[in-house]
DNA sequence: GTCGATCATGAAAATAGTTTTCTTGAAATT
DNA sequence: AATTTCAAGAAAACTATTTTCATGATCGAC
């Protein structure tokens, strides 16, 4: 947002009716928008000879472009994903809403930024030929792993995912250099997690990290290392935007990986859901109601 | 994008000019957007009047206005991905990339679009009273409960998230008027949630139910009703983006009752994180390394 | 095939919108 | 108090847009 600061900024140094006139419009920029220089003139209380001088100082060549940049600004400003929102007490349940919807698409975007098509080819081949994929991750995590995990059994993989530190560790020793490892920690410093992909790429598995952007101990342990975007701001409220993020990284993964080869996994994943849809009928179900 | 559409569509029915003018308009947009009506006449081959008279047939009291609506649409087209993208067979890895990004916001802006204050503020006021909170959701809504779940333990909330049939009633079985049983189905039609959530109603209990927007069994047993956009194209490619959905109205949820009770919740989820610190310290494993 | 009606189209007139000039008067400076 | 400076609006000049009107092309009817 450039203008609306610009005035912003500026205000102190304007005149009388220049003032007026940056008043309304940072109070009533979408009206501004819609009307000619002498209707803003009489609303602003000011005059159009003050308004088309006024747009030459903030660098508009007539009011039209003037009036045209001001729209450009105001549709960017509420169709783009704005800063990450910190969320303090009592806020009206609107501005929660706004906050935590702003977080969220911030959380996607910035992680689609960061995900490097090399990386992710490279993750697509190998589950690809894995024989066998175990998925670590505790908490969150440990509930995204389980979402790849639901995912990737649709297609007839066989995968595994575990929280357990225990069953993590039993896992990883068995698995093999065939198989893929696949470790998700957001901080990237999971204890637990950082054992078990370790231990897997030991044993010649082919090690697979998801955390967050920059340097962290669960990528030294990764062959292959993909990220999410690292922003996030105020308390740690349940990792609500690095869930998402990470829920994104694996979405665009299994895509990929389904896409890629097509003619193999679509038949697996239609008729997955056709034997789910044939033994739990919901029609059934309408009936009994 | 509905301006460019509407000419694009109307394109076969326009006479020479009008012909020549839409084509000019849907090759060089961002150009016509910053033209007067007779350079836009000279560059496209037509007339002022014609280009005053398409304005009007396209819905705009005039060309000004022509103008910045169309200009507010290239805005959008690209600082929000819009439609929903479908992924088909081979597709290049970063087109795969932006179709799932552009799904994944979509999901969230259609629905907030659909949230309901009321809804949502009755939805808080009975987790914030609850002695106890019942999870129902099978598959992707399993998971989705369980990360419910995870947060609800958080702030000490006697939660539980069962994705079992069969463990799913004997829990609404002892469920009491004091309780809250939520009901999480993307459909609204999964007969062991409906079961459940049925059941925990006929005890008497607070019945909150999740699902895509629009009629669907499940809403029938309860009493508060939140929705998610209930759009979504092509084949069911592992409910990615309604799971995007309804994680979305849970941390809405969520943080909603955070910030309403900001006093009570928020010592106790700043204890449940140092704890696990405490614990699991990430410092001492880095060490270790 | 000819006549008549319809209608797209542009020239130009009318109108609307914007900028510039010119003047005034208020504030600041000397 | 006189002079300068300059914000600010009235109105003139100018630009942009719409509407009117005349023309000629196209289409259908006979």
């Amino acid at each position: 947002m450039s203008i609306l600061n610009a005035i912003q900024e500026k205000l102190d140094s304007l005149h009388q009716k220049e003032r007026a006139l940056a008043e309304y419009l940072l109070n009533h920029p979408r009206q501004a928008v819609q009307m000619t220089i002498t209707e803003l003139a009489a609303q602003s209380g000011s005059s159009p000879a003050t308004i088309s001088r006024f747009c030459k100082t903030f660098h508009s060549h007539n009011f039209p472009e003037f009036k045209q940049k001001l729209a450009t600004e105001l549709v960017q400003m509420t169709s783009t994903p704005n800063q990450y929102q910190d969320i303090v007490a009592g806020n009206p349940l609107h501005e929660i809403v706004a906050a935590i919807t702003a977080n969220h698409l911030r959380s996607i975007t910035d992680t689609t930024q960061v995900l490097d098509q090399a990386q992710l080819r490279l993750a697509i081949e190998a589950l690809h030929h894995a024989s066998r994929i175990d998925l670590y991750g505790s908490a969150t995590s440990g509930i995204v792993a389980q979402d790849f995990f639901h995912k990737l059994i649709q297609i007839g993989k066989a995968a595994a995912a575990f929280s357990d530190p225990h069953l993590q560790l039993t896992s990883a020793a068995s698995i093999t250099r065939n198989d893929v490892a696949i470790g998700i920690s957001y901080s990237g410093e999971t204890p637990e997690t950082i054992h078990a992909l370790r231990c897997a790429a030991e044993r010649g598995a082919t090690t697979l990290s998801i955390t967050r952007f920059g340097a962290n101990t669960l990528t030294e342990h990764a062959a292959i290392k993909l990220f999410t975007s690292s922003a996030e701001v105020g308390m740690r409220r349940g990792d609500m935007a690095s869930r998402m993020a990470t829920l994104h990284v694996i979405d665009v993964l299994f895509t990929g990986l389904v896409s890629e080869h097509f003619e193999l996994y679509v038949p697996r994943l239609r008729e997955s859901y056709q034997t789910v849809e044939l033994y739990t009928s919901g029609k059934e179900e309408r009936k009994t109601k």
